[in-house]
DNA sequence: TTGCAATATGGGAACGTTCCCATGGCGGTA
DNA sequence: TACCGCCATGGGAACGTTCCCATATTGCAA
C-alpha cells in the first residue's frame, strides 16, 4: 500500500506538500497538485486512517446503538443515516443493546474506545445514571438521543409528539361516534409510551368521557400481550367498542384475537395502533395507526450529528416532530 | 485520557513494561503487573486504537455489506453477528449497498480504507468483476460471502440449499394432491432464486408432471409483483390450484390478491412462500414457507470469519445448509 | 532598489502504540 | 569462580499522518 512518502518521492516533493494536497489545505502550486493527484490515482493511494486518526483524534466513524434492528422502524431509520453519513465520508458502527438497560452503557464504552466522532442512541428505559453519563460524554463527543425524550437532561434529542398523536387519534375515534374506547398501555418504564397514554386521557377528558379503569390494560410490547389484553377486554360485561394500543405489535395481537373469535371489525370493535409498521399495512384488516415522520426524524438525527461534529459548540436542542394518522380498514 | 506513558510514570516503570501488561505478552513480575493493572483501572485507561492499529495494522473491526436491513432476514442475521463479534472484542461497520451492483464495490472500498479485519458480504446479482476483486481481497483480508453461491470462484461462502428446499416443498404439494402448481420466479439475475426455480422443475419432472409455460411467471421481489402475478394466473382459463413464490414478499402479495377476490385458501388455491419472514407468520392466512436455518448460518458466517482473522491460511470453504418446510394454513 | 505580503515548499516533532534489542540480576551447574 | 539460561526491565525506532515553523520564491507598490 502506497503512503504519502512514496508519493512524495515519486513526485519529487516533500511529504508536507503531498499532505497539503491530501487534506486540501494550505498553498500548493496548481501544476504540483495535478502531478500529485495523478500519482495518487495511479498508485491507488488511500490515506491511512490510523495515522490520520492518531494526529487528528477523529475516526470519520460514528456509532449507533439500537435496541433491536429486527424492528423495521430502526432499520428504516438506519437506511437514512447510512446514505447521509456516507455522503459525508463517514462509516457507521452498529451496536445492538440488550433490552436490559445496563448493556447500553457498555456498548457506548465500546464505541468510545474506538474514538468515534459521534453517537446516535436509541434508549427507552429511564436510566438516570446513563443519562448523566451521556451529559458528560456530550461535552467531548456529540450524542443525539432519538425517539425518546430526556426531560430535565441537557441532551440533544429528537422525538415525535406521541401524546398529541394519540390525542388526535382518540378524538378521531370519538368523532366517529365511539363511546367506549379501551387502551392498552405499555410498561410505564418507557417514557415515550407513557406520554402516549397521557394523550389518550387528555382526549377523553376534553370530550367529557370518563376514564374507566376496566378499559385500561397494561402489558408488554408483544403480539401475545395484545391478544391477552383483547381477550380480557372482550370478556367484560360491558364491552368496549374500540381498542387502542400503544404499539402496532400489540394492536396486531388484538386483531388476531378478534379475527379468531369472529368479531366484526370495525363495526363491532375498532382497533387503532401506533408506529405505522410495515406489518400494520398488511395486517388483516389493515390497521389504522399513528405514524411518526420517520424519514424526517432520521434525517434530522444524522444531519444534526454531522453539524455538531463540525462545530461542537452549539446549544443543546430538543426537536419534536408531529405525528400523522393513517386511517385504514380497522376503524 | 491517560496513555501508556502516564501509567508508566506513575508506576515507576518504563512504557515497555506497561505495554507488556496491556497486550499480555512477555515477562512481567506479578507484583509489577498488579500495580500497573490497578493504575489502569484507576485512571480508566483505554488503549488508543489508532496507535495500536498503526503498529499492528489491525482495527478490531469488521465490515458487513447488506443490500437491505429493512428485511428482517438480514436484521436477524446481524443480531447473531453482533453478539458473537462483540464477545471477541470486535465492532462492526454496516454498509447498505444499493440494489444496483456497482455500489457494492465502492462500499467494500470504503471498508478497506478503514483497514477492517474482515468482511461479511451479501451480494445477489452476478458480477464477475466484483467476484474477481473479492478473490484478490481475500488474500489479504478475509471475506465471507453469504446467502449466495459463487460457483467457480475461490471464495468462502455460506448458503442454504434453496433448490432442495423448493423441491421438498413442491413434492409436499404434489403429495397433497395438487395438480397445477404455478411458480413465480424472481429475476434470473439472482443466482439463489434461479436455483429455487430449478428445484421446482426437478420436483415436477420426477413426478412426471409437465412444466407448463403459462404457469410460470417472472417478476420483481415485491408484494405488488406477487399481486400482479396472482391476477395473471387466476385469470387463466385453466387456473392453477397452487401458487409457489420464490420469496415470502411475493407470496404475501399473492395472498392479498386472493383475499381481495374471495378465493378460498387453501382449498381452491394454496400458496407457498420462501424465507420464513416474520411477516409470513402474521399473514392472512399464515403462510406456508421454506425456512433456512438462519441462526446457524449467521453463526457460521461470523465464527468462520473470526477463525480466518486468527489464522488466514485456511483453504476456501463453501458451506451449504439444508432448508426446512414450515407448513401453515395457506396449504 | 527595497520591502513586504502572498505563495510555495521543506524539515521535523509529535501522536501512542508495539516490538526488537540491550542490559542486569539471579540461581544453578560445572 | 565462571558461565549460562531465565526472568525482568528499559531504551528507542518505527508505523503514516498532520501541522508548526523556517525558508525560498514571486509579484507588486513605494
Amino acid at each position: 500500500m502506497a503512503n504519502i512518502k512514496d508519493i512524495a518521492n515519486l513526485a519529487g516533493v516533500s511529504k508536507s506538500t503531498v499532505s497539503r494536497v491530501v487534506s486540501n489545505n494550505g498553498f500548493v502550486k496548481p501544476e504540483t497538485r495535478e502531478k500529485i493527484e495523478a500519482l495518487m490515482q495511479e498508485l491507488n493511494y488511500k490515506p491511512n486512517m490510523f495515522a490520520k486518526g492518531m494526529r487528528t483524534n477523529k475516526s470519520q466513524s460514528i456509532g449507533i446503538v439500537f435496541p433491536d434492528l429486527t424492528n423495521p422502524f430502526f432499520a428504516e431509520w438506519y437506511k437514512v443515516i447510512d446514505t447521509i453519513s456516507r455522503k459525508n465520508g463517514y462509516l457507521n458502527y452498529i451496536c445492538i443493546s440488550d433490552p436490559k438497560g445496563e448493556s447500553e452503557e457498555s456498548r457506548i464504552d465500546d464505541l468510545l474506545a474506538r474514538s468515534i466522532d459521534g453517537i446516535i442512541l436509541f434508549s427507552y428505559t429511564k436510566n438516570e445514571k446513563l443519562w448523566k453519563k451521556l451529559e458528560n460524554i456530550s461535552s467531548v463527543t456529540p450524542v443525539i438521543c432519538c425517539d425518546s425524550m430526556f426531560e430535565g437532561y441537557n441532551l440533544n434529542a429528537i422525538y415525535a409528539d406521541g401524546k398529541e398523536g394519540t390525542k388526535k387519534a382518540a378524538e378521531f375515534l370519538i368523532r366517529l361516534g365511539k363511546k367506549r374506547i379501551a387502551y392498552i398501555k405499555g410498561s410505564s418504564d418507557f417514557e415515550v409510551v407513557k406520554k402516549r397514554y397521557e394523550g389518550y386521557c387528555q382526549a377523553l377528558k376534553i370530550n367529557n368521557i370518563p376514564i374507566e379503569k376496566e378499559l385500561i390494560v397494561e402489558g408488554e410490547f408483544t403480539k401475545d400481550c395484545g391478544k391477552l389484553a383483547a381477550e380480557k377486554l372482550m370478556s367484560l360485561p360491558n364491552k368496549p367498542d374500540t381498542i387502542m394500543a400503544s404499539t402496532d405489535f400489540m394492536a396486531i395481537g388484538v386483531l388476531e384475537y378478534l379475527q379468531e373469535n369472529n368479531f366484526n371489525i370495525p363495526e363491532e370493535i375498532a382497533v387503532f395502533g401506533f408506529d405505522n409498521l410495515q406489518l400494520s399495512e398488511t395486517a388483516n384488516p389493515p390497521l389504522s395507526t399513528i405514524a411518526m415522520p420517520l424519514k424526517d426524524m432520521a434525517e434530522a438525527s444524522i444531519t444534526r450529528l454531522m453539524s455538531l461534529i463540525e462545530n461542537p459548540k452549539q446549544i443543546v436542542e430538543q426537536r419534536v416532530f408531529d405525528c400523522e394518522l393513517k386511517i385504514r380498514k380497522s376503524t
